[in-house]
DNA sequence: ATGAAAGCGCTAACAT
DNA sequence: ATGTTAGCGCTTTCAT
């Protein structure tokens, strides 16, 4: 640096070099370190130092450096990161807007990471969020192999699973319960004097989606009503698979009197295909949705910001007591059973 | 530091301190600059130097400081910030997602942070945002002066608005066409043969709702029909508050024949309403939904996500050349008419 | 191909 | 109440 003012601009025109607390040291001819007071809190500061203090720094329009600072004291950043599949799902954007508030109280930011439930963006991701030294990791595991953060642990990075467990390595964890939920719902059909329940949902692959399954089948059996394979359809991941799915199974010679949706993809996809079609169909889905009381559809309902909430709480918690065995919240469900569901 | 192995451990009780590059460099017996140099991509490093010192990156489980990297390498992160109101409402999400998607592309990540529509959070977050030295900043405004940005573009930092302007500020802006996509709706309304229509929508405050209730007016008016003012409703904030609102529309002794609402909000919330009416009512919203096509509501439709990719575009093509005049890009929107539109 | 020294912007520790 | 020195973990000269 040869001399004073010519800080090397980076790259730009008329940008210009952004103010250090140096340079407000020097405007107001005290130390960095009375600066530094000043700037965070500002104990033991003589009143007169610090207000030409803050008028060096506004008159420099000084803004301190949180990267630094970070560095500095202890090199984690006031930043909690939270890894999800898709932005555009109406469940994950209500759980980062839960993990968000509950950060937001504590003065700590989200950081979010989209993966488009592909495992490389999954890795790549959670790399980059640890490599930004962030106080807490949450994810929404898709990889099946998630040994890859066996050593953050020990590194003191609480690290939280969201909606369903890590593979191949422990952490603490925040679920719903989804087998006594899908239940919940298919008594409720059984019990209105449905017979043929169709399921529809995606991959049985992931743990959610197995559960609910599982609940499904544990109402029909308990009922002694049989589970048949043909009413059955877990190839619907999207909300157009669910639609054509949901067509082809009204369109067998003995159709359903009900679908019971796995999730609010499928249940989207349904109420696509039952629209307009002839005869009565109930739709029941997992996953309560904007419009589902307006176009009477029942669901099994949950709050989906308290899994963020409760995901970020635990995450705090194990900062304060890393070395506590892990912990699994499991979130109640509630039916919102909406007009008229027994069968035609 | 008193003897080699001994840093001071983060305060827990089996936490292991996280290594750096000097562990690294001490393990593979290197200097600290080789194994940066392997670190980063690795050129000039001999095979055999690299593979010991990867061995012992390895087995140290390192992993780089992002933080320290970036206060070295110029005191700005891989990370853009996007500061909105809630990302519970489907519209901000979409447009988030877009950006992130856009970011990743470009290996930068998205920092997230939620106003809940309070001016005082937007303050706050933007501040903790810039003083993380984000690369850039998008955000949907609300407060009504953002004069408090105006240091920060000489400094260097793009800043984009998003949906609406700042006030008091300059700065690039991405909008949609609101008023021109009202009109497209009423044109379709009015040409089916609707001569009562409602209008329900938020604050007129906001430029968006005023825009749009401008296209709303210029139809009619271009039309020959009146512009009655109790058929404008302009305080539905929020679902519940359109639902009631639109049920009054209702109630009117004159109702009208045809609701337009101005937003995903509101549409819902007349939806809601609507369920159930005896009469006829047309409902045409601003803004696309999953169940739109279900529920057959025709829109005013767009792409949210396409919001958000236009927006990082904005700001990486500024962060090139920051002194280029500042640039509004208009998105434009298309009718999705589901259905009859036609009065009763 | 490798290393030594300096420093990014800040704060902790220890003066004074 | 204020200043000095050192150093957070990394990369950038500039040597060798």
């Amino acid at each position: 640096m040869t001399s004073m003012d010519s800080r090397p601009a980076p790259g730009a025109v008329d940008v210009v070099a952004r103010p250090t607390l140096d340079d407000v040291a020097r405007l107001a001819e005290v130390s960095r370190k009375t600066v530094s007071r000043v700037m965070s809190g500002g104990q033991n500061v003589a009143p007169d130092t610090r207000e030409r203090v803050l008028r060096a720094a506004k008159a420099l329009r000084f803004r301190p450096n949180a990267v630094a600072r970070d560095l500095r004291t202890g090199g984690t950043s006031r930043t909690v990161a939270f890894v999800i599949g898709d932005l555009t799902n109406p469940f994950y954007a209500a759980v980062a807007s839960g993990v968000e508030r509950a950060l937001a109280r504590q003065d700590l930011t989200m950081v979010l990471a989209a993966t488009e439930d592909q495992v490389e963006r999954e890795v790549q991701a959670v790399t980059a969020m640890l490599e930004r030294r962030v106080r807490a990791l949450l994810l929404v595991p898709i990889s099946d192999d998630h040994s890859y953060l066996d050593g953050e642990r020990e590194l003191g990075t609480p690290i939280v699973a969201v909606d369903r467990p890590l593979s191949h390595a422990v952490s603490d964890l925040v679920v719903l319960d989804n087998r006594g939920g899908a239940a919940l719902a298919l008594r409720a059909l059984v019990d209105a004097g449905h017979r043929r329940i169709a399921f529809v949902g995606s991959s049985s692959r992931l743990r959610p989606h197995a559960e609910r399954r599982a609940g499904y089948e544990d109402v029909l059996r308990a009922a002694g009503l049989p589970v048949d394979e043909a009413l059955i359809r877990q190839d619907a991941p999207d909300v157009d698979a669910a639609e054509a799915a949901t067509g082809q199974l009204l369109a067998l010679p003995d159709p359903p009197t009900a679908v019971f949706t796995a999730n609010n993809r499928a249940t989207a996809g349904a109420a696509r295909a039952l629209r307009g079609h002839p005869s009565r169909v109930v739709l029941f889905g997992f996953d309560d949705f904007e419009l589902a009381q307006a176009t009477g559809v029942s669901v099994v309902a949950y709050d989906p910001a308290q899994m963020g909430e409760a995901a970020a709480a635990l995450a705090l918690e194990r900062l304060g007591r890393p070395s506590r065995t892990t912990e699994q919240i499991t979130l109640p469900t509630h039916l919102l059973v909406r007009g008229d569901i027994s069968p035609a």
